[in-house]
DNA sequence: GTCCCTGCAAATCCTTTGCACTCCT
DNA sequence: AGGAGTGCAAAGGATTTGCAGGGAC
């Protein structure tokens, strides 16, 4: 296992993505780093991304638009992505039935919290088309 | 509306996806499909994958490795994929509650077959590790 | 001093697209 | 004939990677 340095980059990566709600992809967050360090490049902003997930601080998921988001909630939670426009909902946990039951079905396995999707249309979409 | 046209390419996608339960991404179906049409390009394979996932015949979905997958299973059902050998499960419709709470629910929409799914490590690759 | 981390740019991978031509209907 | 569909190759977009220099311990 690798040992880790402190990096004031990768300190504001995190900060940045907790203070957020809305799921952002790596660019979005480039974006709004900059900010504080006009000199970051894209390129660490995916490498520190890339090690977040890997050490499971936090969670990637495609939502369909062609480029990964990323999410730092700490509590359990589900997301529900509407397919139409994009937007991403958090779930409760709850809407799905003890997954203790994965462990004994025949598909096996251990879930793992913010990694479940809901992929499907919003209200909001539906309500426009009709 | 478009009109569709006869496409012996793209029947041959059709039934190449129907035959598969491995869920493969669009360079493994191109890869089948040459062996009947040696003349087939990846562009089409894209282009009818494209236009079938639109039309609801078929599910696109990332499974974290870089490309898409695809899948033409007809039944509700949902996935399990293992984060750490990229393994892809169906799962059971049953495991997730009445998906009608999500029509009042806060975060308000329809989920769609085949578009749920869960992220973990299934029990293969969390034996290994112990 | 060592080794991780960064900025930059090039490289890579996946997917889409433009064009001329072919195949349905 | 008209317009979808195709093969090919080039373009496009997202993400990764190699390298030389800078920073943490």
């Amino acid at each position: 296992m690798r040992t880790l340095k402190h990096s004031r980059q990768r300190e504001s990566i995190k900060n940045c993505l907790m203070q957020r709600t809305d799921h952002p992809t790596a660019d979005m967050l480039y974006l709004s780093i900059r900010e504080e360090f006009p000199n970051i490049s894209l390129g660490t902003v995916y490498r520190n991304l890339k090690l977040l997930s890997e050490l499971g601080e936090i969670t990637r998921f495609s939502c369909g638009d062609g480029s990964e988001h990323f999410d730092y909630r700490t509590e359990p939670h589900y997301h529900f992505i509407c397919k139409t426009c994009g937007a991403v909902y958090d779930m409760p946990a709850e809407i799905v039935r003890d997954t203790s039951e994965l462990l004994t079905a025949q598909p096996p396995g251990r879930v793992d919290s913010h990694t479940v999707f809901f992929y499907g249309e919003c209200k909001t979409c539906q309500q426009k088309k009709s």
